[in-house]
DNA sequence: ACAAAAGTGTTTTGTGTACACCCATGG
DNA sequence: CCATGGGTGTACACAAAACACTTTTGT
């Protein structure tokens, strides 16, 4: 275990400080883009909502203390989330210096059942137009959140897609229309989506169909990763 | 002073970390793409290049601290940088917990003079396309750097240039033309990129042409601020 | 037969790219 | 008058957007 304290001045000076993660869970529904937020349930800030985010462990990967913080803070396991942005002006937190790394990530809400636990008193989705007045900078860290959100399912085709984890194995391409004009909030042409959605060759045509609608019945598809890796540019 | 420190648990375990800010400072020159390095002249780790970067002060704003930093470490006095991505994995440094936030910017090698003090041997160019073994996982930072650089170029429109702060005020568009190329490390076509050009109301047609060249002499060009912030969407 | 959504084709418009050409200056 | 880069215009390929039309199911 070698120091390396000495890269730094002599003057050691106690510059520690407490690292969290706060984290932007999206909850994808009929209904629109939620965001999943806590009613803190301890301290002088019992009764205002916030981020699920909690301190990092010393021996712990920032990643997968978001991941930990969020299962211990709302139920939801096992949801890997990305980097959003850091947030550390040193007056974020009034009364001590909390650096937080903002993740985010994004569910479909059919999937998950909120359970609040540790000392959130309450987890519940809020309508991303709807925000209420959080604790701290939260409000701004939703606001990035989504940004990166929607840059990234309007631009990166490299990683894997958005909705790989949103929508169920099979789906029709209109559900997966809908998925993109409720992130993006707005419409799209259902021709011109299809012809783009040719351009992703790893969005196999399956010859399942839908059954018990009242509509002519659509095709289902799936999402096929190893042929996304090849085409991974 | 209020103290939030109730909001976590109990079980008050030390969970302090050091926060450090990298800086990834580009230099545009004639001869491409370059990053400022350091030579780490302290600890056991002398000798060894390394991005320059330092702990953040527990009151300090954390691109507040990455301006003191450059400044402490290379004598780059006044350089804004822009937030690329935060490294915390808990191995990152060997034998203790520095979570490091990374900067960037791009400035004309020009208009510099790196001098290296406190715990810098030196400070000097280094081609992006030819970095040396760096210390941690500096290398992987200037990586995501780059990646960071390229893609506001590409598309960001609404915040201002990035040649702003590296171009003289007044400039010919085939300079522009070559910062872009340099960047980005590839060709564009002379017609083409000046057609781009047109979009960017911006970008402010003068009077003054180029004198004592052996060829047609240039219009000069420059940004103009108030328009641009009109024209930011 | 009708509603409702699936699915396909056509037309128009705009953008990216290649390339040809003329212009003004110094030597 | 030539070399050099400045500056402009045209033509083509392709992608984006608008929209019209056919298909298949349940009621």
């Amino acid at each position: 275990m070698k120091d390396y304290s000495a890269i730094g001045e002599k003057d050691d000076a106690p510059r520690l400080m407490e690292v969290s993660t706060d984290c932007v869970v999206f909850g994808y529904g009929i209904d629109g883009l939620k965001v999943m937020l806590i009613e803190i349930g301890a301290s002088e800030l019992k009764g205002k909502w916030a981020l699920p985010g909690d301190r990092v462990y010393v021996d712990e990967d920032l990643d997968q203390a978001a991941v930990r913080v969020l299962k211990e803070l709302t139920g939801l396991e096992n949801i890997p989330l990305q980097q959003a942005h850091t947030f550390g002006d040193a007056d974020r937190v009034p009364g001590k210096r909390v650096v937080t790394i903002g993740f985010y990530t994004i569910i479909n809400k059919m999937d998950v059942r909120p359970t609040p636990s540790k000392w959130a008193d309450a987890a519940s989705w809020f309508d991303v137009n709807n925000i209420p007045q959080l604790t701290f900078d939260h409000n701004a860290i939703i606001t990035y959140a989504l940004q990166k959100l929607r840059n990234r399912l309007r631009h990166s085709n490299r990683r894997t897609p958005l909705w790989e984890s949103v929508l169920p194995e099979h789906f029709t391409l209109s559900e997966l229309q809908h998925f993109y004009e409720v992130v993006l909030d707005r419409k799209f042409d259902k021709g011109n989506f299809r012809k783009k959605l040719n351009e992703m060759p790893y969005l196999i045509e399956t010859e399942i169909f839908q059954t018990d609608v009242s509509h002519r019945p659509a095709r289902l598809f799936k999402y096929d990763r190893k042929t996304h890796e090849k085409y991974a540019y």
